[in-house]
DNA sequence: TATGAATGAGGGTTCATTCAT
DNA sequence: CATGAATGAACCCTCATTCAT
C-alpha cells in the first residue's frame, strides 16, 4: 500500500470514526453532514471525495460495527473453552447483549437498520479493518458441533432476530422485563430452536 | 359528545387518514406536513391546532393501526373456532402475517417504531376510535386454555418480537426465505415457546 | 381583485422589479438568489413562494418587459401621425433601437433569450401588468395599410431577428458600425423586405 | 515546431476536442472542467496549465468551430462551379444552414455567444489548427464579382446576423416556419441586401 | 377556530481553484 | 510538467413554525 493509499484511508478512517460518535450520541437524523465535517476537523467537500452522502456512511458503519463486535464474540468464546454447540452460541449471544447494553448508543444505532441481510453482508465480506468473516466461524462451529442441521442458516436468523429484538426492548426500556430477567427466557427458546433443526 | 366535539374528531381522523396515506406510501421522512395539510384539505396552521408535530401523529397512528390489525385478528379467530391455545396464537400469528404481506407499506411504518413500548399502550388503551383492547382478549385466551403460564407477558413478548421482526425480514427482502417458508420454522418455535411457559 | 391579491401582486412585483435591476446590472448568472431577495427585502423562502427558480423570474421579465417596450413604441406611433405602412415599421424600428440604445442593460438582457418563441407568446398574451397586445397593433397597422400581404408573420420575424442582432452588435460593441450608421443600411433592407411581400 | 511544442499542442486540442463534446451535448453552463478532464483523461490541474477557465475554452472554441464551417463551405463552393456573385453567397448559406441543422449542438454553442466581434476576430485570425482565413476568401469572391460594392462588410454583416438568427430559431424550433419554408424568403432577402449595396 | 403568507435557519451538494508531491 | 486530494465559499431549496387576519 502506498503511502498515498494510506493517507486516504486514514481520512476516511477519521471521518467515519467521527460520523460514528455523533450518530450513537444524537442520532443520525439530527447528525448533518457539517457536523461531521466540523467534528473531523476536514472540509464540507472532503466528505464528498470519499461518501456519498450520509447514508452511505451509516451502512458501511453498521456492517463495519457489527463485524467487530460478532468478532470480538468469537474471539472471546475460543478463549472460553466451551465444547458443546448450544452453549457456545449461548456464550455469544450473552457476550453480545452484555457489550449493548453497556454502550446502548451502539445498540440504537446498529438495531435501527440492521436488517439480515445488511447482517449477513456483514458477516460474509471482511469489511475495512478486519480481515475477518463471521459466516466462516459459524461454519466452523457448525461442524465442530458433531450435529447435522436442518436450514443452519434460517435456525442462525431466526436466534439472531430473536435475541436482537427482545434484548433491544429490555436493554433500551427495561420493558417488559429487565435484561437479567430476559435472559433466562431467551437461552431456553434458543435451545429450543437449536435443537428443532437438528437433523435426526 | 356534542356536535363542535363531532366536528373537531372529524377533522383530527380526516388529518389522521390523509398522513397515513402518505406515510405508508412515501414514507415518514419524506412526508412533509405541507404534504399532510394539502392532501387533508385544510390550512398548514390547523394542522397545529390538533397535533403537536409529525412525530405526534406517527405515534397515534401507529398505535391505531397496530390496535386494529390485532383486534381485526381477533374478530377471525373468534369466527374460526378453534379451541386449543397453541392453534389460536398460530392463527393470530399468520392473520396478521398475511395482512403485512399484502400491504407492505403499513409493514414498514408499523415496524421501523413498534417498540414493545408503543405495542403495549396499544394493546392496553382504547385508541381514538376503537373501543377495544387486545390485552383482555389475550387474558381471555389465557383463561380459556385450561393452563397456567409463568410470565405470560414475557411470553407475548417473546413471540411478537421474534414473528415481528423475522416476518418483516421475509416479508419486504425474502431474506433468507420467503414468508411460506418462514411459516413452519416460525410455527414451531412459537409452540416451543408456549410449553416451556406452562406451569406444570 | 380583493386586498390580500393585490398585497400579494404588489409583493411580486416588488421581487420581479429588484430582479430585473440585478439581471440588468450584474448579468443572470451572476446573480443569485440570495442577491434578489436581499434587494426586495424579503427572505429567502418567500421567493419559492412566487416562482420556482431564476429562470422562472427571467421569463415573466423578459415577456414583461419585451410588451412594455413594443407597446411604448406603438403609443408613440400613434402620435406621430405616419400613415404609410413602411414609414410605420420604420418608425418603430428607431424607437426601439434607440430606447435599447439608452439602456443597454436592459438590451442584454432581453437580446440573449429573446427568441422568436418567447417574443411571439409576449406580443400575444398580455403580461402580468400591461392589458396590451402587440399582436393586434401589428394587424391593425396591416389591415391599414392598404396592401395584401404574403405570409406577413414571417416577414415581422425576418424584420426583427435583422433588427434585432445586428442591433445588438452596434449598441453593445459599435461593430462592425455604429448604430447612426447601421440605420440607413437597415432601413433600406427593411423597405426591400416588406415589398418583397407585398401580394401583386 | 519543437517535439515539446507538439506534444503541448496534442494535449491542448485533447482538452478542446473533449470540451467541444460536452458543450455541445449538455452546454456549457452544465458542463464542469472536473467533466473535462475526466473525459479528456489528465488530471484537473493540468486543465489551469492551458486554459485560464472555462470561458476561455470556449471563446476559443467559438472561433476556431465557426472558421471550420466556413472555410468547409468554401471548399465546397469552388466545386460547385457557380460563378455569380449572389448565387456564391446563397450557396454558402444553404451550406452553413444545412451543417447547423444536422448538429444543433453546435448550432446553440456557436449561437449563444457568437457576436459579430468573436465572428469577425475568427474570420481574420488563421485559428489554432486551419491556416486559413475567410475574411480573404470573402475578398476574393467580391473581386470575381465584376462589382463594386459599398460598405462590402457592412453587407456581410447584415446578412450573417439575418441568416444566423432566423435560421436558428427555425432549425431549433421550426418556429414560425421550418428551414425549408425559410429558405426561399431568406434567398430572396440577401439578393435584395447585396443589390442594394453594387455601386452604380 | 381556521387560515396561509411569510419566515429564515439549515440542509445537502457542487465546483473552480490551489499546491504539495 | 503533471497530478489529484483538499479546500470552502457559494449555491439552491426545503420546511417546520409563527402570527396577523
Amino acid at each position: 500500500m502506498g503511502k498515498a493509499d494510506q493517507n486516504k484511508k486514514r481520512k476516511m478512517e477519521n471521518l467515519l470514526n467521527n460520523a460514528f460518535d455523533l450518530f450513537t450520541s444524537k442520532g443520525i437524523n439530527k447528525t448533518s453532514i457539517a457536523d461531521i465535517v466540523e467534528k473531523a476537523g476536514v472540509a464540507k467537500g472532503t466528505f464528498y471525495l470519499y461518501f456519498k452522502d450520509k447514508y452511505d456512511v451509516k451502512n458501511r458503519l453498521i456492517a463495519h460495527k457489527s463485524s467487530l463486535l460478532f468478532m470480538e464474540a468469537y474471539e472471546a468464546l475460543k478463549k472460553a473453552n466451551l465444547t458443546a454447540f448450544e452453549d457456545r452460541l449461548i456464550f455469544i449471544m450473552d457476550y453480545v447483549l452484555d457489550k449493548l447494553a453497556a454502550n446502548k448508543g451502539l445498540l440504537s444505532f446498529i438495531y435501527k437498520d440492521l436488517s439480515w441481510a445488511v447482517f449477513k453482508r456483514t458477516l460474509t465480506s471482511p469489511s475495512i479493518t478486519t480481515e475477518v468473516d463471521f459466516e466462516a466461524a459459524y461454519k466452523k462451529m457448525l461442524d465442530e458441533s458433531g450435529y447435522e442441521f436442518n436450514d443452519p442458516e434460517v435456525m442462525l436468523f431466526l436466534i439472531i432476530e430473536l435475541v436482537g429484538s427482545t434484548g433491544y426492548s429490555s436493554i433500551m426500556y427495561e420493558d417488559p422485563v429487565s435484561l437479567d430477567e430476559l435472559k433466562p427466557h431467551l437461552e431456553e427458546t434458543v435451545r429450543s430452536i437449536i435443537r428443532q433443526h437438528i437433523k435426526q
